[in-house]
DNA sequence: TAGCAGGAAAATC
DNA sequence: GATTTTCCTGCT
């Protein structure tokens, strides 16, 4: 099915694809080809035009709008943000770039991969764990796969995942995924929570163990941001720590600033990472998601 | 709370 | 080609 959505709001879909939000999308040539929902996408942007393809009747000009956020007013988001010639410089420099509203599951078992892992092996990770349990289908003659439902990776041996080179993250997503399919987590319950609670939530324990295992603070923040509409979530990883050590020494303090600012040496510690974000989230108000995203991509880029 | 293991591939030297 | 780093969490 070929269908156009008209772009009303700014909107980089490269941007926004190459933001390391995502781990299912490759450009191939002029276009993106995204597996999203069980089925594949194709987009390409021409100016103020957004041209999708997709092999499903059910991915339509609705469905593309609410996945890229076209119904946020993103100018008004980032005149929220740009307080300051740092988040200014990046906003300038990437401007357009969207969060995406990511599968929850989808979303949940990806950043739990990601962990002590770069993007590129992220992507390899999840596409090799798709390939082994994902549902098979074909678009313009090649075979895709779907992300593979938690029951299915629930009931996969662990050699099995480990062979596809998820070390020792295989564990965290057996479990993850035993915790989805047994009802441990529902994701319905978190619509109606304000950031802090729904935080709390994917963190929580039964019973002195916990329920989302590899779930720590930071991959709970990348779920609730990019798949729980939790847009004041400020996920802290190297990169982010390194920007703000560099460049919001004040927001930081002295002391955290003097810790993280040497070529990152020091690792995030639970409660400098708790009060770094909470810092950045007073700082930035409820889009601090969104600016995390714009110091995230920047910094990858050496923009800023 | 601090320190360490974990595990493979990318990035860097 | 070896070393360091990598969108970190769990355990002790």
């Amino acid at each position: 099915m070929e269908f156009t959505v008209a772009l009303t709001s700014p909107f980089s879909l490269e941007y926004t694809l190459a933001s390391g939000q995502l781990f299912r999308w490759a450009k191939k040539g002029e276009w993106w080809y995204g597996v999203v929902s069980g089925t594949v996408i194709k987009v390409r942007q021409e100016g103020e035009v957004l041209r999708c393809e997709s092999s499903s009747e059910k991915l339509d000009s609705a469905f593309v709008t609410r996945y890229f956020r076209l119904d946020e007013d993103l100018e008004h988001i980032l005149a929220t943000l740009t307080k300051d010639e740092v988040i200014t410089k990046a906003v300038e420099r990437l401007y357009g770039l969207r969060l995406v509203r990511q599968d929850r599951w989808e979303c949940l078992a990806s950043f739990v991969l990601a962990t002590n892992a770069n993007i590129p092996r992220i992507s390899k990770m999840v596409s090799a764990v798709c390939t082994k349990y994902g549902d098979e289908f074909g678009f313009e003659g090649e075979l895709y796969h779907a992300f593979p439902q938690p029951g299915k990776l629930a009931s996969a041996s662990l050699p099995d995942l480990v062979a596809c080179g998820l070390g020792y993250r295989s564990h965290f997503l057996k479990r993850v995924s035993a915790a989805v399919s047994d009802g441990k987590i529902e994701f319905s319950e978190f619509d109606s929570m304000g950031y802090l609670e729904a935080r709390k939530l994917l963190l929580k324990e039964l019973l002195g163990e916990k329920v989302l295992l590899g779930v720590g603070p930071k991959v709970a923040d990348c779920v609730l941001l990019y798949s729980f509409g939790k847009e004041e979530a400020f996920p802290i990883d190297v990169w982010v720590a390194r920007v703000l050590a560099k460049s919001y020494p004040k927001l930081l303090g002295a002391e955290l600033t003097r810790r993280y600012a040497r070529d990152g040496k020091a690792k995030l510690s639970s409660s400098d990472y708790s009060r770094i974000s909470e810092r950045a989230r007073t700082y930035f108000g409820p889009y601090a998601g969104y600016a995390q995203q714009y110091l995230f991509m920047a910094a990858r880029g050496e923009l800023v």
